[in-house]
RNA sequence: GUGGUUGUAGCUCAGCUGGUUAGAGCACCGGUUUGUGGUACCGGGGGUCGUGGGUUCGAGCCCCAUCUUCCACCCCA
């Protein structure tokens, strides 16, 4: 015999579960559907050509990497001269790392089709060969929406409003932290970083996390000059977003880039008035996938818990190296795992979602089976509840205590005195009231 | 990928410096009550102590390996 087990950094959902998934997901779906947004689903393996390079150095170590099927032995023993070449030679396929490239990928390929802008919502599972933690699996659902072919600053709203909406839906405070990578390049030069962009949005972005010194001594230990960096902390931190602090920010910075990036933030606070959620302006927001050029976004939890819970940002070139220039896209993702985590963790399912039946019928015994099964069918027909006949005679106590166990709202008690006179009586399990009636008014009852 | 950490019944854990048949609470099942649950009482099942080696007269406890968990780094949802 063997011992069941599970693969590293993946977990199974049960019914209870995978209720309270969908509770994520239908939340985030019709927010999306809202936007009109349209489903779309990809393989969940894409050629391997497809996922690497798109997510840097780190991201391509970390794609799960599938085995070619035949015989890989002579491929294997010939002479490579590294642990990449082999890899391609024996592997061509690999699990979706993300949502956005494969979406990049059909755009490149359906262009033809494609009205634009084209606007569409994706909610499926991406893998990631990562050493797992809390909020951090190797296998995890992401929800996607994106709108490619505008660069519409419309389209950086509807984001910021669709972060707003879900998590006001799921009651879960968040703030929303928005910055723009044209005024992260502005800053950088501002300080002196031009030409060392990556090692300066690595370390900036760490900000929350090690604190003004800890970053000035990360960016030291990279040998880069901090001379310029003393004026940096008022620049480097977060603010109200409001047009006041915008037009502070322009003439502090005073640089072609920093005022396009100003317009851009300028226009889109001149969108809205009024979010459930808070959000600002985080100038040390540095998202790592390389591929933003535009407006970013990261959504935290007000209290505790994981580095974000969704993120997203403006990309221009995604669909290039796929042969398809001049195409802009915005795009958000929500991260359902982590999601679920929280609202598990501060008890923010809705009770329903344990409930399994609205309706147990008890049927005391075999001579009411057909009673009983009568009565359910007349439930269903009738009424929205769902309805369940226990399937075995006899012990009440038993009967009540599955109703019990299946979070049923009434129990329906048929014996032969009920039979008789033509009626059943209802339980209500929550108050303990029980009375009797006829199916008539039964129905009634539950309609 | 680097450094650390964890692993005892379904769950949360106890188990003294290695010493006879490994414990508790909760959960589960049965009964008290063969037609009344979620609160009472009585009883019961269930563990090759993550796995595989080793040291020892003897290992849940010590050593090695491996897997798993969680944490930090890296990166990220």
């Amino acid at each position: 015999m063997q011992k069941a087990s599970l693969v590293k950094g993946t977990r199974d959902f049960g019914p209870i579960q995978v209720a309270k998934k969908n509770y994520i997901f239908d939340t985030i779906k019709k927010v999306f559907k809202s936007y009109g947004f349209a489903p779309l689903e990809t393989p969940s393996m894409e050629k391997i050509e497809t996922l690497t390079g798109k997510y840097g150095e780190e991201g391509d170590q970390l794609l799960f990497r599938i085995l070619n099927n035949g015989d890989i032995l002579p491929k294997a023993e010939s002479n490579f001269d590294s642990n990449r070449a082999l890899k391609s030679a024996i592997s061509d396929k690999g699990l979706r790392y993300d949502l956005t490239v494969p979406f990049a990928r059909y755009t490149a390929m359906n262009m033809h089709a494609l009205k634009m802008p084209f606007k569409r919502y994706q909610i499926q599972p991406v893998w990631r060969a990562d050493r797992p933690q809390k909020g951090r699996y190797r296998e995890f659902w992401q929800c996607d929406a994106d709108t490619i072919g505008t660069r519409s600053l419309i389209c950086e709203l509807e984001c910021i409003e669709m972060f707003d909406k879900v998590f006001s839906a799921l009651n879960l405070p968040v703030v929303i932290h928005l910055n723009h990578r044209k005024l992260l390049e502005a800053i950088a030069i501002h300080l002196g970083f031009e030409g060392e962009f990556e090692a300066f949005t690595v370390a900036i972005d760490k900000m929350d996390k090690i604190g003004f010194d800890g970053v000035v001594k990360e960016l030291e230990s990279k040998n880069l000059d901090t001379s310029k960096f003393e004026n940096a902390q008022s620049l480097l931190t977060t603010f109200d977003f409001e047009s006041k602090q915008l037009k502070d920010l322009d003439e502090t910075l005073t640089s072609v880039l920093a005022t396009q990036a100003i317009k851009d933030l300028s226009e889109i606070r001149g969108y809205y008035n009024q979010l459930d959620n808070d959000i600002v302006l985080d100038t040390s927001l540095a998202r790592g996938l390389s591929y933003y050029t535009g407006c970013i976004f990261e959504v935290k939890l007000k209290e505790g818990g994981f580095g974000s819970v969704a993120a997203g940002g403006r990309y221009d070139d995604l669909t290039e190296v796929f042969g398809v220039k001049d195409i802009s896209g915005i795009g958000i993702s929500f991260g359902a795992d982590r999601m679920y985590d929280v609202l598990e963790d501060l008890n923010l399912f809705p009770q329903e979602m344990s409930k399994m039946t609205d309706v147990l019928i008890c049927p005391m015994d075999k001579d009411v089976f057909s009673f009983a099964l009568q009565t359910a069918r007349k439930i269903r027909n009738n009424t929205q509840q769902s309805c369940l006949v226990y399937p075995k005679e006899g012990k009440l106590k038993k009967q009540l205590d599955y109703a019990n166990a299946l979070n049923a709202q009434y129990a329906i008690i048929i014996g032969s005195e009920e039979v008789e006179k033509n009626e059943v009586s209802i339980k209500n399990l929550n108050s303990g009231e029980q009375k009797n009636m006829d199916l008539t008014q039964l129905i009634e009852l539950l309609k």
